[in-house]
DNA sequence: ATTTAGCACTCTAATGATGAGAGTGCTAAT
DNA sequence: ATTAGCACTCTCATCATTAGAGTGCTAAAT
């Protein structure tokens, strides 16, 4: 549907333009550029790319820009032609400083948003593993003050939570461990999410000696579960503010919408969690209304050999494709491979 | 120095522009307040108020904005002249919204900030306790992996902190248990930060039996005491970028770069924190070059008899103050409430 | 049958002139 | 001491003009 002449002219003006958002004409094309054809014929085919969607103009006498569907054009065309080179020093660098914190699961994926940001000069957002999904490990009951408890929950994936929960005063602290004891013993390998149902399950089969303690470690558990997991960690915001793209005051408040609220953002990136390499979502295909003006450029990352969150560059549908994916392509290697290290550690 | 007359002039000068950022001209007061004087006279006792620097023209044929020094003026006047009202219903509303959270630390001084933010419609900050500033409770040290422990510590105004450290792999549980044991009896009721000074005095006397113990405890407590400490709560960025005082673009921007790094805000927060009651830091009077464009309304909080934090509004100069003051005082009397409550559950 | 040169046309953005409106400062009268 | 009156200043919106960039179309060239 389009000829080879066409696709590098496509290809050329989308690239110009991410290079410096002016409109491009088709004189600016042959001279930037040498494709040996005059300006008119240029023209013809910036005309018929228009008419194809790829192209749109902000009035009649300006040049052309690229509208998303170039873009998508442009980062599929990427896709295809190349692996990203793999800058090993950088590699190291980020390994480097991203493994010194990997004890601090929430640290870690704030430094991980924080060193995307810094590569891409873009916002970034990262996705620390949800407890839910992850593997049980061990689970310590504190007593603490009359009628409350510390809660103390490990997981395979270097995960700790700790929480304040509300009991039974009579529970003593004997008590607390046999709780302990019991989940300890047999649930371990368990992902924190099945147990419940596990636990639910037994609940009603068993009628006789453990129900007491069934009906105990099912409320204590049921409370556990309630950890806030919305966690996102957004950097960046201040790079991205200072984009020409977002020169005017709408535009701005524009991106503040956008992030605002955090579950919008999970919501995309819960999405993004299945799929396999790097993702691009550009400008409106995204679903969501509100982030339609951006583009997104994500990756999953595992721990344990699942898939446990994503990590994502957000900017402008305007965008440095290339470096973009390359540089999210790259921490998630990074992320993975110390993930990887700190699993295999037993 | 300045005679009743100017005074009442210029609140009610401060009072418009707070209430409409329009420069307001002499011919305005004559008319919406009752003055019984002629637009004349108040221009006289306007030019008079200019030249003590009270206010200021954007330009000759515009009318006059307040200063700062009329903002510190407004303000103090307001400061004398009454209590703020207290409407218990908000109160009562308050602090049942607050009350649900108080077990989650972070989480109860994160509502605090969008409860702060939601009332004033500016923008608000909230700092957490410190945990080095608060009241050793207990410790638990869990075995985790081989070289990996699982350290909770609990204090008195209910923080629970919880971290992965390495250490030694040759320590058992048995033995971290004595090290955790040891901690717990001998030093419930001390500062954690105490604690520290406390073991490295001990570690240097005692030479006998229990040297080995002490340091271990000393090399785990060590690591215990970095955990992230800088936690602050900036909640209703949305809400304040909407006021027409950040309605262009470098306004817009100075707001980022003033709470982009957290710890310049921390740093006027730990200067506030020492300090009785509501306090207010106009613009220019700010020590922090970044915000003397914003005015800060900021209260400290007690938990277990102690200073612990401070809760603030930041927001333009042009703010509404009687407002802000108000809500600040209010929030934190709710805050101070609940804790103490928290405190007495024993 | 493409490609290109040439030209009229359109739209933007910058510039400058103009006038209404708001508010001041000063002076002279009250 | 206060006020009326008036000239003055400055902003802001509006309008016209112009330069510049880029297009689309047509007719000529390849």
């Amino acid at each position: 549907m389009l000829d080879e002449r066409s696709k590098q002219i496509l290809y050329a003006v989308t690239q110009s333009y991410i290079n410096k958002p002016d409109p491009v004409g088709s004189r600016y094309v042959t001279k930037k550029f040498d494709f040996s054809l005059s300006s008119a014929t240029i023209r013809n085919i910036m005309a018929d790319l228009e008419e194809l969607g790829f192209l749109s103009q902000p009035h009649t006498s300006a040049g052309r820009i690229p509208t998303d569907m170039a873009y998508r054009f442009y980062v599929d065309m990427l896709m295809n032609q190349s692996s990203f080179d793999f800058d090993t020093h950088i590699a190291d660098e980020i390994k480097r400083r991203l493994d010194r914190i990997k004890n601090d699961i929430n640290g870690f994926f704030k430094e991980v948003s924080a060193t995307l940001s810094n590569l891409s000069s873009y916002m970034s957002i990262a996705q620390p593993p949800k407890a839910l999904n992850s593997t049980f490990k061990k689970i310590e009951l504190i007593k603490y003050k009359e009628g409350s408890i510390a809660a103390v929950l490990l997981t395979k994936e270097n995960i700790i939570k700790s929480k304040i929960l509300q009991i039974d005063p009579f529970l003593t602290q004997k008590d607390l461990n046999r709780i302990a004891d019991f989940l300890n013993s047999e649930y371990e390998g368990f992902t924190i999410d099945e147990i419940r149902s596990v636990l639910l399950q037994r609940l009603k089969s068993e009628k006789a000696a453990w129900y007491q303690l069934l009906t105990k470690a099912m409320a204590i558990y049921e409370q556990i579960l309630f950890f806030a997991e919305n966690e996102i960690f957004i950097e960046g915001l201040y790079d991205v503010i200072n984009l020409p793209d977002f020169a005017d005051i709408s535009k701005m408040k524009e991106i503040y919408r956008a992030i605002k609220d955090k579950d919008l953002l999970l919501k995309i990136i819960e999405d993004l969690r299945e799929s396999e390499g790097v993702q691009v979502i550009i400008g409106c295909e995204n679903p969501i209304q509100e982030l339609n003006k951006f583009s997104i450029v994500a990756s999953s990352y595992k721990s344990c050999g699942k898939k446990m969150g994503v990590i994502a560059i957000i900017g402008p549908t305007r965008m440095d494709y290339l470096k973009a994916i390359s540089m999210v392509d790259l921490v998630s290697r990074c992320v993975c491979e110390i993930l990887q290290n700190v699993d295999s550690e037993y």
